[in-house]
DNA sequence: CCCGTCGTTATTTTT
DNA sequence: TAACGACGGG
């Protein structure tokens, strides 16, 4: 087949475009407007400097923030040039994973490590400071996570402006250093290790800069602190190396700055990476022109941006739709009509996304949609590996990974119950601490430094404590037996493992063993019976997602890491290809498009979340933005007037953002519009309008600033504001309890009193 | 050691 | 409202 010409990629693009692609010779910052075309920017670039550049293809690393981004980009990159596939494209996180197995012992860490999740952090802060509830180890955990985004350690000066407690740095120790008795990581250490050992070897830092040639970030204003040091070590800028490296982001499309994304890189990048050429991708290929307004309406009221108008290639449009509606359920059913009636018309289920700020909103879409029939996938929170009875097969696969895996061990050691308890356990665990720390003292002044496999192995100090319990005559305690028991499973499956010799054996085979061996099958299967789960059939899934690795520890790697590095991946046994509706949180549309966009629950305290501003309101301002600009050829905006939230029904007001985008007449208004939305007084909709009148209203005479009062569940108060907002009568109630909240009192007759001094 | 009941509490967003 | 943790009984 001959090689593609060069000149038949770069056809199909537009001048920047091109531009960007046959860029070369300094760093490149491409400003990328949604829906401009950048996965087709960087897939034509990379197969451009295979094909017309000689770059060697594995010489190439290109970088995304999902596996779905980095498999859609591998296989678009394939298409155009078929040495693409030997290119490294490939996630920051699973990324540092290789580079940590690679590493490992410059890192620090067991080159068969798995990664720990939130919920495995949470154990291991609790074991290592026992004074901890589980509630406060959790906020220290996301504490720690936010440390590592930014690459503080526990001695860190700077580690004080995450958390500011003065026990914090004591507690990040005591983790950190449990964790490396594990070899284990977090997620965190998936890009912060990496750094710490490109900046501690330089011997590594240049075997890498003489591996990867080029560079290429995606979704650039969502990476961290991290992930920014991350970049810079790797392609040795300082240095003067001349590796070539390119970021592609839009500042108006940063989403993450609650989990340590730094839109500063994007901004600053021109300062670290000097030289630095910038091109613009403005024009719009996926979005009706009306669509692209409704969302320039929305991000214009931002301040924090480099700035950037997008231009639309397709034409104006259907007009973008603004619905009030009076309650959830209205929501729900007004959203499955819409699809139901475009569906008698033919447009595929598939055509449309139902977008949420939160995941427990997909409930009431879920329960509408089941009823009508209306087929839909829930993205993301399918929360499929999180589940006990699949954590406790992966926990056993880890352990035998990993036997000083001391969170694993735990989950499994006594599970059916074998006798031995948490203080069983607790006497394992310290023994083989013990025994680590003992090998570790007596490798000071010997040559020996590789570390014993057996050191610290709590596989090993099971059969120990067996061995010193046994022979001894008299009863064998049952904690002892039940060790001696877990031993013996955990030996044999890792033999098993082991031993494997013939290549088509799949991975499948051990899951399922480990399953039937360990006896957790049976175990989970008694469940089902009594309440009706639907264990048996998770397990089943599990092992059957394990056929596509072979049955060895190098499968068994890449499976566990499969798992843990995407939590969003679909569930195993989902056909990517069904008619179906999408469910998603807004930040899970990251990158995505569809037909028919509706985005829900546009109220005030929901979307934005309460108690944002400054510059988290901006942030969620983004994410409206991002949600509007997945749409191709229809947008929907709900808005509902009552909410269940916390077991009770409350009475919302429209989102802000609303306000902001109907003065700009781009939305057809549908429902119970709200008097300040309707025509004639577009001016002045928005917020703290009202006023005129207001004397007038029987309320406001009735609830005056000043104003005793008693509420239901927060007790007694005073009234410090009164105002109309969105042509309601809201006031603001300071209690005596401490905190403050706003009430309409039109709904709140039945729990609000006035009471007289 | 396991099960049930009662009371409390929680909701961002995710690699 | 639902889910989970603490507690107590069997």
């Amino acid at each position: 087949m001959p090689e593609p010409l060069a000149s038949e990629y770069l056809s199909v693009l537009n001048e920047q475009q091109k531009e960007a692609v046959i860029h070369e010779g300094s760093p490149l910052l491409i400003l990328a407007g949604a829906g401009s075309g950048k996965t087709r920017v960087i897939t034509t670039k990379i197969a451009y400097l295979i094909a017309e550049k000689q770059v060697p293809p594995q010489s190439i690393l290109a970088v995304t923030f999902t596996k779905k981004a980095a498999k859609e980009m591998q296989e678009r990159a394939v298409l155009l040039e078929p040495a693409a596939s030997q290119s490294w494209i490939r996630t920051f996180h699973s990324f540092g994973a290789w580079f940590l197995r690679r590493y490992a012992e410059e890192a620090c860490v067991d080159k068969n490590f798995t990664v720990y999740d939130e919920d495995d952090m949470t154990t291991l802060v609790g074991k290592a400071v026992p004074a901890l509830s589980r509630q406060e180890a959790a906020r220290a955990v996301h504490k720690i996570s936010l440390a590592k985004d930014y690459c503080l350690m526990p001695d860190s000066k700077n580690l004080v402006q995450i958390e500011s407690s003065p026990e914090f740095p004591a507690i990040y120790a005591a983790y950190e250093k449990r964790l490396r008795e594990t070899g284990n990581v977090d997620f965190g250490d998936l890009i912060m290790r990496p750094v710490q050992v490109l900046e501690a070897y330089p011997e590594i830092q240049l075997q890498m800069q003489y591996r990867f040639r080029v560079i290429m970030v995606d979704e650039y204003q969502d990476s961290n602190v991290a992930q920014f040091k991350f970049l810079q070590a790797l392609s040795g800028v300082q240095n003067g190396s001349d590796t070539y490296v390119c970021v592609v982001g839009d500042d108006d499309q940063s989403i993450y700055r609650f989990r340590g994304a730094e839109v500063q890189n994007i901004l600053t990048f021109q300062q670290h990476f000097p030289g630095t050429q910038i091109i613009r991708l403005e024009q719009n290929y996926r979005s009706t022109s009306r669509i692209l307004a409704a969302a320039d309406s929305v991000v214009r009221s931002n301040k924090d941006r480099l700035g950037k108008t997008l231009r639309a290639v397709r034409g104006e449009g259907g007009q973008p739709v603004m619905v009030f509606l009076p309650g959830q359920d209205d929501e729900a059913m007004f959203c499955a009509d819409l699809i139901m009636r475009a569906h008698e018309k033919g447009t595929p289920y598939r055509d449309w996304a139902v977008l949420y700020r939160t995941n427990a909103q997909s409930l009431e879409f879920e329960t509408e949609f089941l009823h009508k029939k209306i087929p839909y996938t829930v993205v993301g929170s399918l929360k499929f590996y999180e589940r006990e009875e699949v954590k406790d097969i992966l926990a056993f696969a880890a352990f035998i990974l990993n036997p000083r895996d001391e969170i694993a061990f735990r989950r499994i050691v006594n599970k059916p119950a074998r006798g031995a308890g948490p203080k069983t356990q607790e006497a394992v665990i310290d023994a083989a601490r013990a025994a680590a720390a003992e090998a570790a003292g007596a490798e000071t002044g010997s040559e020996t430094a590789a570390s014993d496999a057996a050191t610290g192995s709590l596989l090993q100090a099971c059969r120990d404590a067996v061995a010193a319990r046994t022979g001894k005559g008299g009863a064998v305690p049952k904690s002892v037996a039940g060790l001696n028991t877990f031993a013996g499973i955990a030996g044999e499956l890792t033999e098993f493992l082991d031993g494997q010799t013939q290549p088509d054996v799949k991975l499948s085979e051990f899951i399922s063993k480990i399953a039937e061996r360990s006896g957790l099958s049976e175990y989970h299967a008694a469940d089902d019976e009594i309440s009706g789960t639907q264990r048996t059939a998770n397990i089943q899934e599990l092992i059957n997602s394990a056929v596509l690795y072979p049955c060895s520890r190098e499968g068994l790697i890449a499976y566990l890491d499969s798992i843990e590095l995407d939590r969003t991946l679909e569930k195993p046994g989902d056909e990517p290809d069904a008619d179906t509706v999408t469910l998603i949180t807004l930040h899970n549309t990251k990158g995505l498009e569809f037909r028919r966009v509706i985005i829900t629950g546009l109220e005030e305290g929901i979307f934005p979340r309460q108690d944002k501003s400054g510059d988290d309101l901006e942030e969620e301002r983004r994410l409206f933005y991002v949600g509007i600009t997945r749409a191709k050829d229809e947008l929907y905006i709900t808005s509902c007037g009552l909410r269940r939230l916390y077991g009770r029904t409350e009475y919302m007001h429209p989102s802000r953002f609303l306000a902001e985008a109907a003065g700009k007449d781009v939305f057809k208004l549908l429902g119970n519009v709200p008097p300040s939305f309707r025509a004639g007084s577009v001016g002045s909709a928005g917020f703290g309008t009202g006023g005129a009148g207001a004397g007038a209203d029987p309320l406001a005479q009735k609830w005056r600033r000043g104003t005793r009062l008693y509420h239901d569940d927060y007790g007694y108060g005073q009234v410090m504001d009164a105002s109309f907002i969105d042509g309601e009568f809201v006031i603001t109630v300071a209690f005596e309890s401490g905190g403050t909240k706003r009430f309409l009192p039109a709904y709140q007759k039945n729990h609000l009193v006035i009471v007289k001094d």
